[in-house]
DNA sequence: TAGCCTCGATTGAACGTTCTGTCAAGAGAG
DNA sequence: CTCTCTTGACAGAACGTTCAATCGAGGCTA
């Protein structure tokens, strides 16, 4: 049709939705020659070496580079009533981390320390790096009473994965119709609360 | 060797390992029928129909059930800053849902939907529902201020998710050393804290 | 006791299919 | 004519699965 311009990039969008759906062992080449609307699988042999360094490509060309956090300085001063909704906000928009991209990543990372580390690199080891510091420098400010913040990090960051994990793998686990607002402002209000300095 | 006792235990034995090391597409028949050393991969079709229903009997013997919270009630009345580190502990320890299972499950939960259905009914599905009645408990005791249970329990659930999967697939996430117990006992005290009646 | 039969369990060989990766030939543009 | 890109055919291996043959233990008959 229209996109004969860039073949490569023609198949790699076809193998991240082949691999995103099946995993890797579970999408074939003839699959994503299909998907890419090859008339031979040959041709992916022209672009890349092997499936694996597609589907390295695929990985890296996907994953996406957490971006709320690219520059921590200006958001360190930020009072943690508006930068934790905010951070959470961005967690659950997952602008460009859609589910299949997760879908492509926890499937492989489980299984491969290569990927699982280029994830946590890419993401949440950034988000957590981030918010270490950010809760050192509000202890500091005397606005959080002082604690482990490697803890708290962990803590916060965790408190939403049941809402995400629900929307996108386990729908069964936000049955009861919580919406990812209502559960963001319980979670940050929960989580101040407990860490305010008079407590 | 030994167990020629039970070959269909032989078997799902093996599976389970080659499954979990691999996945369901990654495992293939003559692996499994090596690791339970077998002579011949046929052996395997006298006891199962297909490699599919291997993999079902793999996942239904090997997934484990939740024992924390089997009989809730006698749990309802304890305070809560001695049930939620009982419920963080068994979350750790994991007795029997170990790295492999988890592997296995989450690998393919994530794209296969009876999976991701199986694993949130047998654990965090429950641990979700016990820890959300228990709250509301609480509340009406008058021992936690009222908010939303189900954002609550949520919440202190994911908690301790950062922590656990560093530990199983994410090790880069954990380098900072905290220990779990550590972490737990600052989670439950922030929880906690933020949940105080008087807050 | 000896010979035969039965039956669950096991085996190696083979089936058809599908997989990744190769190759020589060709199309199209400059 | 040359170089980049594309093609269908194909090789070789691995896949899940089937099958006929075989094994050994136990029962039946003489």
């Amino acid at each position: 049709m229209a996109e004969e311009l860039d073949r490569r990039a023609q198949i790699l969008d076809a193998a991240f939705e082949e691999f995103a759906a099946k995993g890797f062992k579970g999408a074939t080449i003839k699959s994503i020659a299909g998907t890419a609307r090859l008339q031979s699988p040959a041709l992916i042999y022209w672009y890349f070496p092997d499936k694996e360094a597609l589907f390295r490509e695929v990985l890296s060309s996907r994953i996406p580079v957490v971006r709320a956090v690219a520059d921590p300085t200006p958001l360190l001063d930020l009072p943690p009533e508006e930068l934790l909704p905010r951070i959470g906000r961005a967690y659950f928009a997952f602008e460009q981390l859609d589910t299949r991209t997760l879908r492509l990543v926890v499937g492989e990372a489980v299984r491969r320390p290569e990927v699982a580390e280029m994830f946590v690199k890419s993401g949440p080891g950034k988000v957590l790096d981030f918010l270490k510091t950010y809760l050192e420098h509000q202890v500091e400010l005397g606005r959080l009473r002082p604690h482990d913040v490697r803890s708290s990090a962990r803590a916060f960051m965790g408190m939403l994965i049941p809402q995400l994990a629900g929307r996108l793998f386990l729908p069964t686990l936000t049955e009861d119709g919580l919406t990812d607002e209502e559960h963001l402002k319980t979670s940050v209000n929960v989580f101040l609360s407990g860490l305010r300095p008079d407590s």
